[in-house]
DNA sequence: CATGATAATTAACATGGATTAGTATCTATC
DNA sequence: GATAGATACTAATCCATGTTAATTATCATG
């Protein structure tokens, strides 16, 4: 339960979280009061560490406050295949509970902050028809991007599949408020980008030399600018109806991280 | 609502549907009834024929009872990629009415029977929190089977994602009891297995005939028989532990049709 | 600021799978 | 059983991407 002298101040806050789920869902205060009380227990951890392994059975749901993290599997040979990656307001593994055991990793890009619910609090939550509803659209969302990743390596060129990936985080990241200024932290080395999009680093680095000697974007420091969006939306076959946000992406949001 | 006085035998009776979702939960004889009526419904559909459109906002609920569709995606040129082969016992799109509209289209590949479920009876059984949990259940599995299939065209050769399709296949028939001494019912072009792993039928067709001379699997007229599934899932680095039954693939089961 | 670690870049070469263009075989239909 | 349309199969050529490895740039830190 959330403490009950909420101030209203912590109620304007709007977390990522909230700004995704309300994309779509209509929240009443004691929908948000609860979402805000699944920060309670959020640990900072490092880069490069481990939130979850195959075969975990975790205790707790994990939820992104800050930072990157990316859902994982490995291959015999040791090859990465990168499914997805997670950025603040995304759960880890909301399906834990009911399968069981985890047939996926899952860990951190960058330094980030990491909320632990128990699976318990999450199912009372659940309890509430209208966070239930929102958290089942996130899911499916979640699957409606999995399956424009299956596109995006089975059927697009590299070129195509790199700037359909960036225009993807570009309104994922848009819609938690985390873009000013067509740019964006997109903290991932090409070597991340290759394992997401079945391509080596040296490719990944070809195209993005293309993608700036044609003016698409730039990118450095694990900042990332596109500086014609429609161009690259163009160039990469991007349509944006998969993440099923009613809201246009070229609305200027009024959303603090 | 199940017609007052369902014979005996229709309990006895188990449906793919019915087989699929006991993998992991268990269902009451009223559960049992109710996913029975979800066939009220069914409707014969020919072969190659669009079941649902991108961009859609469809009715009914749609339930594969027999015979074999694919949920796609088409690109600018024409491409197309297939995301997921559904088979009997499959929702098409539970999802539609909380994403409002489709991101991607569904056809048959063959002829089948398709059962409409109108919405609101849908959302009748949900209320029931055994078949939510098992819908729900139902759900992750999909979005699991998504994740492989990233792996399967990212980071796998035609060889491997061939073999581990098939693997996959196998596996999922053999589930809902449609496996019979390692041999069953296959119904997919050359074409449709390249639209599914981003390859070309000329180089599917290369694969097959190595898969068939290493006398790992023989595959004509739609049937297909894998002569050796330890072998096959070696070669292909299939591990089940993403569709996540938890009874063995080889226990025969005494599942009919 | 020297030191190492990590990431980006470049180059030379190798190859899996696409492309194209057939021929052969099957299946359905009249 | 003749014909047409799908599907399966084969072969030659080409290119997008992989592989390997060396070089440079960037970043963290004692």
């Amino acid at each position: 339960m959330a403490a009950p002298l909420e101030p209203l101040a912590d109620r304007a806050l709007v977390t990522p979280l909230l700004a995704k789920l309300q994309t779509r869902a209509r929240l009443s205060d004691q929908d948000r009061d609860n979402l805000h009380s699944l920060y309670a227990d959020a640990r900072e951890i490092g880069a490069r560490r481990s939130i979850i392994r195959e075969g975990d059975r975790p205790e707790h749901v994990h939820l992104m406050v800050e930072g990157w993290a990316a859902r994982y599997k490995l291959l015999p040979d040791g090859d990465r295949q990168i499914t997805a990656f997670l950025i603040p307001g995304d759960f880890c593994d909301l399906h834990v509970t009911i399968l069981g055991e985890m047939d996926h990793g899952i860990a951190t890009l960058t330094r980030s902050k990491v909320a632990f619910i128990a699976r318990t609090r999450m199912e009372e939550l659940t309890e509430r028809p209208s966070l239930a509803k929102a958290f089942w659209w996130s899911t499916l969302v979640d699957e409606a991007v999995l399956r424009s990743w299956i596109v995006n390596v089975g059927r697009r060129d590299a070129f195509e599949a790199v700037g359909h990936l960036f225009c993807e985080l570009y309104v994922r990241m848009k819609n938690i408020g985390l873009v000013d200024h067509h740019r964006f932290e997109l903290p991932l080395t090409q070597e991340e980008i290759g394992d997401a999009l079945g391509l080596t680093s040296v490719h990944v680095n070809r195209v993005l030399q293309r993608l700036r000697s044609e003016d698409l974007i730039s990118f450095r420091q694990g900042l990332l600018t596109i500086h014609d969006y429609r161009a690259l939306e163009k160039a990469s076959g991007f349509n944006p109806n998969y993440l099923h946000m009613d809201r246009r992406v070229d609305t200027p949001t009024s959303i603090k991280p």
